[in-house]
DNA sequence: AGTTAATTGGACAAAATTGTCCGATTTGAT
DNA sequence: ATCAAATCGGACAATTTTGTCCAATTAACT
């Protein structure tokens, strides 16, 4: 499964692009509330999605944290997990062996391979404007 | 993904299975070479997988782990699976909610719930048997 | 200028997972 | 009887992940 950092970052996008208007801004505190996460964790966490250029932060007093429409609608989910993971997640193989594939598949390859491509394909079609105004449907819960 | 435990077991299985012939057993060390993992801690993996009942030990001299041709055909690998990690495996929301459903959905429960849902199916309809005689197609590997 | 509210960066701490070591026990063989 | 080969159990160590704390910096406001 995921990482709790990624499942945070996920979180705190969605929390901030749903919330966005402009010259509206999210503490670490106001993130951390909103999607019941440890509130030092969960900055280091926003670090590294301004690090990755996601969202932008402003210091000192009414400072805080902002996300442009442009990134709401271009961010995809798989470049948010990639932010905090780094490039290897997802490929991997269900057993973990390094070259694990079609030609030279592990014994569980034909059962997850196609299943993992579904997510992959899942998780780098759909963007934070997708899951935020979730065509139409039903509305989501961040917390428990 | 997996844990490397879970990794273990499901590969020690799977080659303590596909070589099993009355009278044989296998050491921790013979599994350990045959997988490629850390033999102590495959020593501790084989002890729950024993402790599950999905194997038999014979200690002393001449002894080592052995399979039952009963057991191959009927150990599902998610029960593997949840014979290392309890049984809170799988049934998980990708966020990692407490009670993300079809009711009370997460942001990507619609994509991320069907695939969880085969992926859970296929553990549970695959047995060793299925995945060591693989249904005459390729070869597998269990090392790198 | 001073105060307050905020991010940033660094070091640190706690918890979980992964991995090691060794003595005790059991069994087979000489 | 002794020795060698094996599992078992417990304590321990290393690593990774998760989480905390605090000083430094920045910016707005009075």
């Amino acid at each position: 499964m995921l990482s709790k950092a990624s499942q945070y970052a996920i979180k705190s996008l969605l929390f901030i692009s749903a919330n966005q208007q402009v010259g509206v801004r999210f503490s670490v505190k106001d993130v951390a509330i909103a999607i019941d996460s440890p509130p030092a964790f969960t900055s280091k966490i926003l670090q590294q999605l301004v690090a990755a250029k996601i969202i932008t932060s402003v210091k000192g007093s009414g400072g805080g944290f902002e996300i442009s429409t442009s990134k709401i609608v271009s961010t995809k989910v798989i470049s948010i997990i990639k932010a905090i993971e780094g490039d290897h997640f997802s490929s991997g193989c269900f057993l973990g062996l390094p070259d694990c594939s079609e030609k030279n598949p592990c014994p569980v390859h034909k059962l997850y391979a196609p299943l993992r491509e579904k997510l992959n394909q899942g998780l780098y079609n759909v963007t934070l404007d997708d899951l935020i105004n979730n065509k139409g449907k039903q509305p989501f819960n961040l917390k428990g």
